[in-house]
DNA sequence: ATGCGACCTGTAGTCACTACAGGTTCAAGG
DNA sequence: CCTTGAACCTGTAGTGACTACAGGTCGCAT
């Protein structure tokens, strides 16, 4: 027996994509081209579910499109060496740190906010001293300047 | 005496901002037009730099634009109530909880990756594996899926 | 006075989607 | 078998938040 297939709309919703996105990406050419059916809608394979749900995992963790490229470029190329792969997980894994110690930084900020700000003025908030401090006395990340937030 | 000025070049150089984004922060409203020399060069304020710092503060912690006009709106209006502002500190405060929790979860899978990962070959790696996987056994977040990673 | 770096406006390009508009296909119910 | 309507198709335009020119002007040190 020949593998079950797909319609683009069962492999967006089992992946948590829209279906534009997936043809986006179709277009973009981090999705290969899937057959038609005689009415031309797109049928897709086993296959191309594992391949969208790499790249939608890969997106969510951070990786720009590019990034999926080149990973992609490795799968296809199995026997070559790991160092790239490597090398994007390891920028990757530096700036997702910064931001988490930013966020927590905030995230005591805010509550702060909120527990001093129940019927007070916003005078009185923090948040936004916080924010606007030049000094950046606040910052636990020292790497924070021109960081890729994305 | 009459406060420090700036110029563009020095504004952005002091905040890590490039200039054309400062002008587009006017352009955009987050940003008040300065006064302007004779010859029409911007000269900025003390007070142009603190808020330029917050903007660039908030949109490195991943505000939107729009969620910093909001707060903008509250230093605008200092005396006003803290109701709007505790609200909206309270919105940030749980979408920068779930930022932080889904950042620590694709932190330990970097880790993972990047452990896995030495010296190897692609075969051998497992980034590719982790992304590829639809099962998605290897997320510690469950709710992963088609959420907001900024 | 002159050179040249920093500034000016305006437009167009980027990334990764997202949202239509206007039409066609497919599968399920009658 | 026929009809309905949800899901599909292509193509284009819009979004957010910049970023990058092009082609010209300003200001300050020499």
């Amino acid at each position: 027996m020949q593998g079950q297939t797909y319609t683009i709309g069962e492999l967006a919703r089992d992946t948590g994509t829209k279906v534009e996105t997936v043809r986006w990406y179709e277009r973009d050419g981090v999705m290969p081209a899937p057959i038609r059916t005689a009415g031309g809608h797109r049928v897709y394979t086993e296959a191309h579910r594992n391949r969208l749900a790499f790249v939608r995992h890969a997106r969510e963790l951070g990786f720009s499109l590019q990034d999926v490229r080149e990973l992609l470029q490795l799968t296809d190329d199995p026997e070559g060496s790991c160092a790239t792969a490597d090398g994007i997980a390891r920028q990757h894994l530096a700036s997702v740190r910064s931001r988490i110690s930013r966020l927590q930084a905030l995230e005591a900020e805010l509550i702060r906010m909120v527990d001093a700000c129940s019927g007070g003025r916003v005078a009185d908030c923090h948040v936004i001293e916080i924010l606007a401090d030049h000094s950046h006395a606040h910052c636990l990340s020292p790497d924070h300047r021109g960081a890729d937030l994305r």
